[in-house]
DNA sequence: CGGAATCCTCTTCGATACTG
DNA sequence: CAGTATCGAAGAGGATTCCG
């Protein structure tokens, strides 16, 4: 919280990208970030969100973070005896760094080995991220990919992925993440309809929410190529 | 180069944010990258600018950025043996990310450790990311602080700074590191000719440059202090 | 002198085991 | 469920040495 107070290691300059590097710079720290943008998680959604990170690590991460107050954790109230950690403003504003990073690592998409771990929500994120701002008078539409169940919708006139299915939403489209990644990454603009997915309620939407994720993350990576 | 293949430790998630820290994640790495920023460098000015690096940590990232298409090697041609380091298009990509972070770390500025390295030409080019378009006509400004050489120019609509004087400039502002950060830092605007620096050539546009700068950073202080 | 490689110590990480 | 405890492995910091 306190300016300049980081903890564990600091890189000792005044210079804004190393001050920033010491509160959000150690690993895990952004991806945990990537994990909040997506709604109130508890430590143990977290750790499913993060493979591979050890629960010292995290609760070590999370204690750091919320000294530093991106994150609080919330005892919730009754039935439930959970802690939620939630972004606060000051972690929400990692925003546009987070965008832009994740327009910059997409061209990594391609090519990723087969080994690497895999979740519907990072690919709706990073498609969010790319798409421009979506026509007037989309609507959320919900995704059950291999079970997990997440939404896209209108956040600040940009589309944003969160996890859950969304309230009150009477579209849905339902489908393998595997396809998914097949359809944004493949070089050959898919019709958005052609992969397996199943889409449940109004169809419409669906097509112009999937037309816009995919279009806007073809676009984006055509011109990625171009550039590097 | 080859997407995903990262040296050290990787996250093994097929996520553009995750496979981006997989290149630039690692310590220094994003500072080594600022430092590029401002030029083509070598070993030792790297050295310089990055207090605090081992050698040989500087010498693992260099291989790897340059492994990664980030950044270039070039052997000097005729007299000096010398080898320098320079961004790729990849690496110059970065910009954006750079952007936003030294926007977001800049909060920590304020009240940060009396003991902290100190680097002119770090604070111009923070100064600069905040600035946005400078007006029509604003003419590159030399910057001599405690003897440390740099200057800012246009690039692509905006400021930008870099290492060692501008060929074919007019205009010098010498000073103090200690007076450039109280006059950026300092919640009051100060007037740019009130400061301790001393103007050589045209003032006319050196105190255009340096109202851009100061004006442009308080102005971007004040929207982070309203908003977090 | 620039550009490292080596050695040593210390910190951090990852994985697993354990606990209120 | 939400962490803490522990321990081997990997990475970082610092100094010294080496090589052209």
């Amino acid at each position: 919280m306190n300016a300049g107070v980081a903890d564990g290691r600091r890189y000792g300059e005044l210079c804004p990208i190393a001050l920033g590097l010491d509160v959000i710079g150690h690993r895990w720290a952004l991806l945990i970030i990537r994990e909040l943008f997506a709604g109130p998680k508890r430590f143990t959604d977290l750790e499913q969100g993060l493979p591979g990170i050890g629960s010292s690590v995290l609760a070590a991460r999370l204690r750091q973070l919320e000294h530093q107050g991106l994150l609080t954790r919330h005892q919730l109230p009754r039935p439930a005896p959970a802690v939620v950690y939630r972004l606060t403003p000051r972690g929400a504003a990692l925003e546009p760094v987070m965008v832009d990073l994740a327009g910059w690592g997409a061209i990594y998409l391609m090519g990723g080995d087969k080994d690497l771990a895999r979740r519907g929500r990072w690919l709706l994120q990073a498609m969010s991220a790319a798409a421009g701002p979506p026509p007037d008078g989309i609507q959320t539409v919900n995704f059950v990919l291999d079970g997990e169940e997440s939404h896209v919708r209108v956040i600040g006139g940009r589309l944003a992925a969160r996890d859950g299915l969304g309230r009150d939403v009477t579209t849905e489209v339902r489908g393998s993440v595997h396809d998914l990644y097949q359809v944004a990454i493949a070089p050959v603009r898919s019709a958005a309809a052609s992969g397996g997915f199943e889409i449940e309620g109004e169809r419409e939407a669906a097509d112009r929410m999937l037309d816009h994720l995919i279009t806007g993350f073809q676009q984006a990576a055509e011109s990625w190529r171009s550039k590097a």
